[in-house]
DNA sequence: GACGTACTAGACAGATCGGTCTATAGGAGT
DNA sequence: ACTCCTATAGACCGATCTGTCTAGTACGTC
């Protein structure tokens, strides 16, 4: 067991470097030399491992993906009735912005920094993929009229919560989006199963 | 008249420049020698005018928010009732979503690019300001119960909305977004105008 | 014609970037 | 004992970055 308890690999160092230099100073502004001397490995290392700079940011955020959907899915089963989970998932964003570490959502920031058709764009894409989907799962189970419509309303105030949090070093960020969560739900309940209304 | 008609300033043309090359690929993409180029002045042109890359940002991005805001509530006008006014926000939104040059809010992603004490930083800053005062003003001619609470609310959906058109490539968000404020909104009607219910 | 202003063209400096390469050392399996 | 694998340190390459500097040009005003 030498491997976690003594000293972790060097690819576990060289990712615990990247997941602290990447997410608080940005993808583009972290050099490689950072990334290394911050880890203490070798150049080599890196690179015979990731091959280059662009999959060690894909797997920096691969395995943040893999942290906050674990995270997520795990303190959702602290609540009990559909509503209280739908809404138990600003309460478990809450959690996150209160940490000193808290930057933003790293996928937002990693691709606007990276270009178009990058691998930062690519994590990007699939980890809003996995959020929607939660959305739409949960507001089916509470009984949505229209689930889709419901998921896309709260992707957006979910979204918008992390942006506040952190652009406006404004943690509570979380609580005004539940509050206007339960307030759509709710509108979401009273409207017939299957009706057009605008 | 030469202005303007036959040739633009130095300065002119380095400014539109910088609007259309840093906001479609980012501040920190850019280069100065890219600039210059496509601007079709002399680097000492740049380096006179605005004294370093870092001044060119905010300049970019002051003149953006002129820009944006001036054209906002330009919208407004064509709007009598104060409800139409608050959700006309969003159909401004919209039809800023459906521009080919659309990229999402260009504080965003140059905040996500620039240092934490740049002047893109503090551009962000002065903009979500102006964002929110907007909306607070305008919950307050609507008779919203708490104008604050709203107006942090309908924040939230907007960044979410300008979010999502660039990060899923969905200018729809903005409609998602204005029927979700429109239950907001009549939530907020709804409650007495001075009593604070969780 | 002289002069100041605004501009252009481009070399240059100093730093940093991502990435490659050489050389070396220790540990595990045969 | 020998080899393979993984790791180390660090020189090195070519490209690119921001910013400075020199030299020369067009124009408007006195």
């Amino acid at each position: 067991m030498p491997r976690t308890a003594v000293k972790p690999s060097a690819r576990e160092r060289i990712l615990a470097a990247a997941n602290e230099l990447f997410y608080r100073e940005g993808v583009q502004t972290v050099g490689i030399d950072r990334i290394i001397e911050h880890a203490g490995v070798a150049k080599a290392s890196l690179y015979n491992t990731f091959g280059s700079k662009d999959e060690l940011v894909r797997a920096y955020l691969e395995s943040r993906h893999a942290n906050v959907s674990e995270r997520v899915t795990r303190a959702l089963t602290r609540f009990r009735t559909p509503r209280e989970r739908l809404l138990g998932v600003f309460d478990a964003q809450g959690e996150l912005f209160t940490e000193p570490t808290y930057n933003g959502c790293a996928f937002v920031t990693a691709s606007a920094e990276a270009a178009l058709g990058s691998s930062a764009r690519q994590a990007a894409e699939k980890y809003r993929g996995w959020v929607r989907g939660l959305f739409t799962r949960l507001a089916e189970e509470a009984g949505a009229a229209d689930p889709d419509d419901l998921a896309r309303r709260l992707h957006l105030l979910y979204d918008g919560a992390s942006l506040s949090a952190r652009m406006d070093r404004d943690p509570s960020a979380s609580t005004t989006a539940r509050a206007a969560a339960a307030v759509l739900l709710d509108e979401a309940l009273r409207r017939p199963p299957s009706s057009g209304s605008t």
